[in-house]
DNA sequence: CTTTAATTTGTAATCGATTACGTAAATAAA
DNA sequence: TTTATTTACGTAATCGATTACAAATTAAAG
């Protein structure tokens, strides 16, 4: 098999009987070299096959053109969306997206961390694991000086960039739509309270309650991981209570679905008697038969925003530590599974 | 804010007034260095928080522990799926994984197999676009010795590997279960005929219809995209013709479920009237209150022989070319949609 | 106590591109 | 024509790690 014949600068330069440097120069459109010299490597670097040893420019420059995303799992709609909104903003620019997954544990967080470090990476996109309470590695590559940026989960971490949701604004939004519906017993299916994005999105259903003028009760609040059983079983717990709800909003959609499953095993009446609103927007949510409400959270935005974000600190002075919180408004999908007044399904 | 403060094996070697050869060999376990030494040196490392530069071993190496993958994109179940299964086999063994989109455009494609090559990368793993046809670019990668392995879509390349689906098998299965349903008028809603899987599912469609002595009509062979619209619009156009079909095979799971939602808006029983079998195993399927019959890809398996061929095609002897065609077996998952003899849905 | 062999370490080149500094050539000014 | 300026290009160091080759040190053998 034919071996890699790496055409470098140095072969040009040879051929053409002038300095390595001046090839150099000649392709980096420096002004200091004449427009003859400037065709002439062109044409021959072109005629030669060369290609431009990035490894080598790394090294010298520091800058690899490369960066990283960690997140918990990439085969998930929410963060794959997300990864591809960061492709597609950076790669006009010329960079490259690593993808790492921490598979929810800080363990492997902080080993993919560092391994990017390690790696010259250009800057770093993440959404922190469940299980992320310290915040010393992400200090450490704050240390390193290399651009840091939250999308969706974030920790705080002072100089650290973020892009996400307004979750309060989202579980404030999604509970008064179902009072606006007419309920006035909505349960709370919560994420882990840990993850701020789960604790946000808790209060704004509080909030709204308050706003309208209900007390929440504390029954009705019920912790659920993003499982479809979860849901299930909540549902079973909330039918327990004294007081049955007339409403679900559920900080996710798989235990949203879960909780219609086992509604409907129930023969209750979705959303005559029980309004259910999810959260994500997954694709599945407007697949049903009965389409579910649920919020959307504009994952490819929210990707392209923090590649944005990315973009202006790297190019801003370096002495400058940047700190730019975006945050993104949610948008509600308002499907039968709640939508009693509408007649025909939204798919939007 | 402070510098990147890069420790190098100089740094150590000025400390411990050895050569930076000798950090280097001691780093490295080279056995031609003495215990004490070595011991120094990982000790002085340690403490002066020495990290390798990945760039210069690089550049040296001529390896970079990098692979790319191509694919339409990124944020459809089934290949990040793949990429994720990819992932976790090759983070392992120290390799990062950069992924590019193509957009399903071969002139994307060739761009970002031309950059990922400019990166030094150590492997690509890629899926065709659709509308790929030319295979310059990819003998290209080949010519430069840079080991290429397909995965899902393939074109045939001399020297290429790939680890593919049982597409033909496939369709064949999807194909006898309905006939063993009962039914006898299938149709078939193709993908695009230029890739090699909706070929081979077709294929696989017309040799179990033959089998079991029927013939197809070619009224009942639609091209659909893998868009909703697409199926229901099938639909439309069976059901305009003199022999309606009393089943749908289809490719893709979305147009399978446009064409569900197609056939209820007609108040057609599924599966009393029309059985349908849709393709992927997309996650909705299975949530769907009409759970959807769909072939299982195996998708993350798909991922990890994927680069368990990649694994052995490093390690083996550089100078041999080595030609692998995996070939995974797919698993059907009936499921309401079809099956008439089963009373409780299979969500498996 | 030499001589030889085995260990351990140092020197310097290398990977390929970039760039500060310096010089030769070309042009403009005197 | 001579001097001053530009303009264009070359020399060599640099990024950080690896490694062939050589040298120095130690151990073994005679």
């Amino acid at each position: 098999m034919k071996q890699k014949e790496k055409v470098t600068i140095y072969d040009i330069s040879k051929k053409l009987n002038i300095s390595a440097a001046t090839v150099s120069r000649a392709l980096n459109q420096n002004p200091k070299i004449s427009e003859k010299t400037r065709k002439l490597v062109a044409e021959t670097a072109l005629e030669m096959n060369y290609k431009q040893n990035r490894l080598a420019q790394a090294l010298k420059s520091g800058r690899t053109n490369n960066v990283g995303v960690i997140v918990p799992y990439i085969n998930r709609s929410f963060f794959s969306s997300v990864i591809r909104g960061i492709e597609e903003e950076l790669t006009p620019h010329g960079y490259h997206v690593i993808i790492c997954q921490s598979h929810e544990e800080v363990k492997n967080e902080i080993n993919q961390l560092n391994a990017l470090l390690n790696t010259q990476i250009d800057g770093i996109f993440m959404s922190v694991s469940k299980t992320t309470k310290n915040t010393d590695h992400i200090k450490k590559a704050l240390a390193e000086n290399t651009p840091l940026i939250f999308f969706d989960r974030k920790i705080e971490v002072p100089g650290v960039s973020s892009v996400v949701l307004d979750d309060f604004k989202a579980g404030f939004m999604a509970t008064e739509h179902l009072i606006k519906e007419g309920c006035n017993k909505i349960a709370h299916l919560s994420g882990d309270i840990n993850l701020e994005i789960y604790k946000n999105r808790y209060e704004g259903y509080k909030s709204a309650l308050k706003k309208h003028g209900f007390t929440p009760n504390p029954e009705h609040i019920i912790q659920t991981n993003s499982k479809i059983e979860s849901g299930q079983q909540a549902v079973a717990q909330l039918w327990e209570c004294d007081e049955k709800p007339d409403a679900i909003f559920s900080a996710g959609d798989y235990s949203a679905l879960g909780a219609i499953q086992e509604l409907k095993s129930r023969n209750i009446r979705i959303p005559e008697d029980v309004c259910v609103v999810g959260f994500s927007n997954e694709p599945f949510t407007k697949y049903m038969e009965l389409p579910i409400t649920s919020m959307d959270q504009t994952p490819q935005l929210m990707g392209k925003i923090a590649a944005q974000v990315f973009l202006e600190q790297v190019k801003g002075t370096k002495a400058v530590s940047i700190e730019k919180k975006v945050v993104l408004s949610p948008e509600l999908f308002v499907r039968n599974s709640s939508g009693r007044s509408i007649l025909k399904t939204v798919t939007g």
